[in-house]
DNA sequence: CTGAAAGCGCTTACAG
DNA sequence: CTGAAAGCGCTTACAG
């Protein structure tokens, strides 16, 4: 049975133009010991002079290496690059992938079974590892690849296993820091407007806040902790009462850039500037937070560290090392803009 | 040499157990004719039991295609993503992959040799075909892949060549129409701030602006056009100067939100007010067009739609099938908000 | 250092 | 309707 009329040239094509078996031109292409010099620069001549690149399903069928890793999210594409952090970690990934060698897969989970499709490809071999970038608290996938012994690297969440794999950044730090600053310009009532907790950068968010105000002793008036979605118009609508009560908050942390955005426009509709009745800041320094009015101070994770990282801590799992670190938490660092008191200086890293 | 200690069933496996050959496991599994029902019902039983699944490198060898279609952008990942309208895109042609059962792989043409490796890694059958989201005029991957006879489907591009499928929408009505509301407002003085003219949509976008120029005929006291780049920074410094000047134009369409975004803050570090002295808006619709101050009027691409009938195209072309529709282009729609003059209504899509 | 051969797990004419 | 066999294009012990 012939497939394509391209005549695209085999292994074996080569092996007969350099007058050697299809064996030697394998171990000469994948450049293992004991082809002879000469040998092996006459077939890497050749190999050149066609073009020639070895079918990656005939490698794959007899290797059970794909080369090829997916990245997973649990919802449906269109909304995965939506998010304020998943595309920058999607790229990072991506080129990371790219310069080692791999290709890289669009994984969804929108529906359960899918998880079970996913699996397969892996015990399939389709797939020679997994990054999953929206890791959260209590996700069976997690457990079940790790069972399949499938090489994994969560992303945004210290997994509870301390098997797994995973790279972070420090949100709890900086939401501490910016807590801090926030005192350091003079404010006293503050409000966590955060994103919902089932996300795990939000926990380390909270807890970097509750830290910096139990820090900051009697010097604190208010402080509370508010959740909503990520989404302007529900930030609005959860920031206005708060901003029109009697003791309003002279500071609004907000979880993420969206939700800041939806601050801004409450304090707005009730008058209220910003920053010097009320302080607001945001989290992603997403594209928006410049072009907010006032622009937005908020804080930046390390995405392409973080996809870099990541990536080569899956290769080395998939090339079964055994890496000394599997779990990296990458510094994160606040942005000042016009959203926050003037004249404030973010901390040394050394506060880390 | 065995490969895995899974234990994995092969089809060989299944066959022992329907007590039949591994062939017509093979024909029952693919829903081909010519399997007795008792046979089919007894093999599917048996493969639901198991929860087998075909070893897809196997099947593509054999077969040739690996019902996988990649994306491919010419710049990097971390870029790609970055763009306003691509996640999107890669978010529509995920979800419709998804459910057409391939897999998506994400392409990058960071360097020209990976343009080579692109077209070798279809010949070698690892993707059935490509979708190209970022083409343009004299893009020579584009040539090639015709010429290689690669199932192809252009986005955003009205190929030149009549061969290649694509699939666009009306920039340029949505520019033509925009224009008119502009003149329907009151604005005699218009600018077009464009992006830049590789991109296609932008060649669009001009071709309506000024068409609804020529047609206005007098009305038009002045009609500018000047392009920049896709950047905030770039498009407040190009319009600054055109909002100083003296017989300053009291329109300013933009190609692009961000830019549209640069042309704000051009516009308030000259206190003008938008939409009174000038009005301004955008392209893309994009989070941002909604914080921006006032909120953007601008035009929305019906991106999911664009990822659909792209994905539905490249999977009949791939099929072997020839479409009767290889070129479609859908409607965008615009958006009014606060930064033109109020009291507007968008044109029916009659003027389609 | 190199070749011949078996094998990876499917699919598909070809017989019957 | 079903089976036996060849083939997809590689890789890799096993000999020599």
């Amino acid at each position: 049975m012939t497939i394509g009329g391209t005549g695209r040239p085999t292994i074996r094509d080569i092996a007969a133009m350099a007058g050697v078996s299809a064996g030697t031109v394998s171990r000469a292409m994948n450049g293992q010991k004991g082809v002879g010099a000469q040998t092996r620069a006459r077939i890497e001549q050749i190999i050149a002079e066609q073009g020639f690149q070895a079918d990656s399903s005939a490698r794959q069928l007899s290797t059970g290496r794909s080369r090829c890793i997916a990245v997973v999210f649990p919802l449906h594409a269109s909304e995965v690059v939506m998010h304020p952090v998943y595309p920058a970690l999607l790229g990072a990934l991506g080129d990371a992938a790219e310069e080692a060698g791999y290709d890289i897969m669009l994984q969804t989970l929108s529906s359960p079974e899918r998880a079970d499709r996913l699996v397969e490809r892996v015990r399939h071999r389709r797939l020679d590892g997994v990054v999953l970038p929206a890791a959260g608290p209590r996700d069976p996938l997690q457990r079940r690849l790790h069972q399949a012994g499938v090489p994994t690297v969560l992303i945004g969440h210290r997994a509870s296993s301390p098997e797994l794999a995973w790279v972070d950044c420090t949100h709890d730090l900086a939401a501490r820091d910016l807590t801090r600053l926030m005192l350091d310009g003079g404010r006293r009532r503050l409000v966590l407007l955060n994103g919902p907790k089932r996300v795990s950068a939000c926990r380390l968010r909270s807890a970097g806040f509750w830290a910096a105000v139990r820090e900051a002793g009697d010097l604190v008036q208010s402080a509370e902790e508010v959740e909503v979605e990520f989404d302007a118009e529900a930030a609005n609508a959860a920031a206005k009462p708060l901003l029109a009560g009697g003791q309003r908050p002279t500071a609004m942390l907000c979880g993420a850039d969206i939700i800041a955005a939806g601050c801004l426009e409450a304090a707005r509709s009730l008058d209220l500037s910003v920053p010097d009745e009320v302080a607001v800041s945001g989290f992603d320094d997403q594209s928006l937070a410049t072009h907010t009015m006032p622009a937005l101070t908020t804080v930046r994770m390390p995405l392409r560290d973080i996809g870099e990282h990541a990536a080569r801590l899956l290769f080395a799992l998939i090339d079964g090392e055994s890496p000394r670190r599997r779990h990296v938490i990458l510094p994160t660092e606040i942005v000042l803009r016009e959203s926050t008191p003037p004249g404030l200086t973010v901390p040394e890293p050394a506060s880390t």
